[in-house]
DNA sequence: CCCTACCCCTGGGGGC
DNA sequence: TGCCCCCAGGGGTAGG
């Protein structure tokens, strides 16, 4: 599960891999992920189809090919690989579609195979007039790296909340793309207790905390992604060599990098939350 | 509406 | 070596 750097990266290689590829058949394993997938329309408008188009929104991948817009979410497990040849190169290859070039002159095939153990991805596709108005989409919150006034935006919406910050920064409708890993950083970096009620924090917070998501953000994007176990490259590499070093996340009892202390854990809204508590006193 | 608990699923790691 | 329990990057839904 990636987060957004690890989508953003990922969107990336598969544009650089398959822009302008034609998806020339297709391959299913099963018939489901964490839905069904829509098997039978991917084989009836999107085989034939270019993809013109590669496009992040949230941590969804969007590959635009004439009127329709093919929708992958990658869940916590989910891994695109480019290859070389049609055969699953590992357990829990779910698809394969066949990518022809645009190039005449290139005959050699390539093959997109999708990997995902848990299966808690998704794939489905849309009409491209109108995908930003289905579901998926349409109660998203600001893409970080691009909104403007970002923590204004979000103290505005964190009023009257009394939800912890960090589940409240991890909800896709406060702002898009922030999940347990770089909500506990950004908190850490901003000198916030991730159990701090949303809407007690002030505008100044949130223009700091919006700071170091813009930064932890970036900073992951241009190192390829962090990741621990299932993450990887579309070579099929791990790109735990590029990992980022982490301030507090799976730090528990480590001593803080900056005061000494030791990091604390504790569950919030389910999810394991990671912090110093004397860096970051509520 | 807001919030938390629980669930989907497989695999890895630690304790015994 | 094996078993068993806990945990994991997401997010949808049910129910309080």
């Amino acid at each position: 599960m990636p987060e957004l750097p690890e989508v953003e990266t990922t969107m990336r290689c598969m544009r650089s891999e398959f822009l302008g590829y034609k998806i020339s058949s297709v391959k299913f394993f099963r018939k489901d992920l964490r839905d069904p997938m829509p098997i039978r329309r991917i084989k009836a408008v999107g085989v034939g189809a270019k993809i013109e188009d590669f496009e992040r929104r949230g941590k969804y991948i969007l590959m635009h090919a004439g009127a329709h817009s093919i929708v992958l979410h990658l869940g916590m497990t989910g891994n695109v690989l480019a290859r070389g040849e049609a055969k699953p190169s590992q357990k829990h290859t779910h698809f394969v579609w066949e990518m022809q070039s645009p190039r005449k002159s290139s005959k050699k095939k390539k093959y997109l195979h999708y990997v995902d153990p848990r299966r808690f991805g998704r794939l489905d596709i849309l009409p491209r007039h109108s995908w930003q108005e289905h579901a998926y989409f349409s109660s998203m919150g600001p893409e970080p790296l691009e909104a403007r006034g970002l923590g204004s935006l979000i103290h505005k919406k964190s009023t009257g909340r009394k939800a912890p910050v960090k589940a409240f920064l991890m909800d896709q409708r406060t702002v898009v793309g922030v999940g347990n890993i770089y909500a506990c950083e950004a908190l850490f970096l901003a000198g916030i207790h991730p159990q701090t009620p949303a809407g007690s924090l002030d505008l100044g917070s949130y223009k700091e905390v919006s700071r170091h998501i813009k930064k932890v953000l970036k900073k992951a994007i241009l190192q390829g992604g962090t990741s621990f176990r299932d993450f990887k490259h579309l070579d099929g590499k791990a790109s735990g060599y590029f990992q980022i070093r982490l301030a507090v996340y799976n730090r528990k009892g480590q001593e803080c990098k900056s005061c000494g202390e030791h990091i604390e854990n504790v569950v919030i809204a389910g999810r394991s939350s990671f912090y110093c508590p004397r860096c970051q006193s509520l």
